[in-house]
DNA sequence: ATCTTTGCAAAATGTTTGCATTGGT
DNA sequence: ACCAATGCAAACATTTTGCAAAGAT
């Protein structure tokens, strides 16, 4: 992934009218960096500790304009936070596995699954599909040795 | 639904050395409604109209013990708050189609897509796969139209 | 110079917990 | 009689908002 997500998120933000700065450039490019489905706690944390300290509203509102210019995408796992991470451009996205029992969150992909999902999605008449989420809740490696 | 699911969680509840109680009583009758996903202030407030008030906090006990038993299945939509509906003892189940727009969760089906993910599940070796949500964000007739 | 973006603190929201009381067994 | 279930209020966690200061154009 990467530099290119990164550039075309300030690309799309220009577009839309928005100045530059400092707490959302940090922000944006921790998330393109690639990590799987981060909290705000989690970037937050992890820009502090790289020394790019930024206010947390800061966070937050950069998240929610990612999200309505479709730049992220927001995952809920079912822990009451919510997570977000880089959505290509290319539309090219990945499923989750979460672990019921240590909170893990790890991604997976399935061609076919994307085509069943497709396939549905022209069938519902009742709304106008966009994104979607798959979840699988389990239990991982490390949590059924334990 | 109804009836059936309810004397069903009753005596799994039972089974788990719960003892009875009114204001769970209550919820797990509301929640044989078969009504689609409910948040917990939509159970509460249903329940007072009905003459039935519960205490809030016994409306999370409630679910959170139902859940823990499998007699329940908590979803999260990215609203911030959990819906949750009864989970049938056939396994038989849905997913959900949200309006992004206005909120509306709504339920679909499809087999194709259940035996997609129960092959999908099978062939992922990190995680011991057990329950997964599918949701499908969009824009419903209503939003679309307006 | 103007108008955004940022950070802080306060508020709003959703959920959980402590504790005294009620209620089931 | 015992111990769980309940309701209330307080605590808690996450996210949002108001506002003054700093920054971008």
């Amino acid at each position: 992934m990467s530099g290119e997500w990164i550039e075309h998120a300030e690309t799309r933000l220009a577009e839309a009218g928005f100045r530059r700065g400092g707490a959302r450039r940090a922000v944006i490019e921790l998330l393109g960096e690639g990590h799987c489905a981060m909290t705000a706690a989690e970037i937050e944390e992890r820009l502090r500790e790289d020394g790019r300290s930024v206010g947390r509203a800061s966070v937050y509102r950069t998240l929610e304009q990612l999200d309505e210019l479709r730049l992220v995408s927001r995952l809920d796992v079912g822990t009451g936070t919510a997570r977000y991470e880089a959505a290509l451009p290319s539309g090219h996205h990945h499923h989750h596995l979460v672990c019921d029992s240590c909170g893990k969150v790890e991604p997976f992909e399935d061609p076919e699954l994307e085509a069943t999902i497709a396939r549905l999605a022209a069938k519902v008449d009742s709304f106008r599909v966009g994104e979607h989420d798959v979840v699988l809740h389990g239990e991982c490696a490390g949590c059924v040795a334990g």
